[in-house]
DNA sequence: TAACATATGTTAGTCACGCTTACTTTGACA
DNA sequence: TGTCAAAGTAAGCGTGACTAACATATGTTA
């Protein structure tokens, strides 16, 4: 068992890991060219083989997209709880840095972050993914509870947290959409999310 | 559903007005399939006529959908106008009003909504895709400076305006991709619209 | 009213892509 | 060393976007 690298093509015929550099090489051109744009066969052409080789790892176009969004979640839920350790417990700064990472996110990997969302009702109706995003909404909810100074979160904490995604959902979408660069005003995020979380958040700050 | 609809066909070779049957064509295709599973070639059987025809009429595919796109916003803008004239001015029900109608109409049309804004940076490049966006946000500015007792909007009009469209722009797409009926809880979104009104525009409440 | 220009259709075909099938190569292990 | 499953290839089908060349209707003008 000779450990190939992750990123060297074993001698000739058989890739090192090909399932691997296929999901990269998805994730670099959903990216790069759109969601929409994505192609099998270019894919193939970044990894180096035959256009039926992702045949034998993936059933069909949309689980190699699937892939993609599976990781991405994973990394947006790893962001959000690592932007959080460090700072006071039930402390509104907590929500706030939520916000940020999730704009941030969504900021950073544009194509990913649409194609988490963005398409499709078949996601609706894939249940690791729902998992994935109830896990990500989850994070939202137990900080609200907390902010709120409940150890178990009620639904106004719920409605709250949904407002509070609605608003960096939004934000998100219309930041990668190009729709702030149209507005004649400086937006400056992470003052406004800040901003909103005061607003939606009043019984968390004491001024 | 034959291919002789309301608008006449003149005598078989011409279409009675094919530019207009396949621009209905297109929105109700992408309406039901979704804006990515849209296909000039499913338009063309639906109207009627050979693959070739729609290239008479639009350069190319993208054209028929930015027509799609050109009269969704029109239809969008009419219904907000439409949601407050019968409003006292000056009043915040105006702002949830407006608010109420953007997630209808994302609700009612969530393939041209998606369409709309969803996809791509090329409309960010279209002069009058842009302007028509600018013409919708600003009806919302306008009532939250009026709202705020101005005759003239500042920028801080802007930006809590901005922060109202984030919001509906968010709650819309959360409800058209069905994250919405994950939540554990009942989300009214007439009642949380009203309730993030109150809460971004604490001013124009008297109580 | 014949003739032309223009607008608007059609047929036939190209090219790229998604996906499948039948076949070949490789290497791990009994 | 021979076998076999995994991993790859080549070739081809079906579909969709788009184009070129041709056909037909409409309207203008001599």
């Amino acid at each position: 068992m000779t450990k190939e690298t992750n990123v060297a093509k074993k001698s000739g015929y058989h890739h090192g890991d090909l399932r691997a550099q296929l999901v990269e090489a998805t994730r670099r051109l959903v990216e790069e060219k759109g969601p929409d744009h994505f192609t099998v066969a270019e894919a193939c052409r970044e990894a180096g083989v035959s256009t039926a080789a992702p045949y034998k790892h993936f059933r069909d176009k949309d689980e190699m997209l699937r892939a993609v969004i599976v990781a991405g979640m994973a990394r947006h839920r790893a962001d959000m709880l690592a932007s959080i350790e460090h700072l006071p417990p039930r402390s509104p700064e907590r929500i706030t840095a939520l916000g940020k990472v999730y704009v941030n996110f969504a900021r950073s990997e544009p194509g990913v972050f649409r194609l988490m969302f963005g398409l499709s009702e078949k996601h609706s109706e894939d249940a690791e993914l729902v998992e994935c995003g109830f896990a990500i909404f989850g994070i939202v909810i137990d900080q609200v509870a907390q902010c709120l100074g409940r150890d178990q979160s009620t639904d106004e904490d719920t409605q709250r947290a949904f407002m509070l995604w609605s608003f960096v959902h939004g934000l998100s979408f219309l930041t990668i959409d190009g729709k702030v660069s149209k507005v004649d005003t400086e937006i400056d995020h992470d003052q406004m999310i800040a901003d909103v979380t005061r607003r939606m958040m009043p019984e968390c700050f004491s001024t």
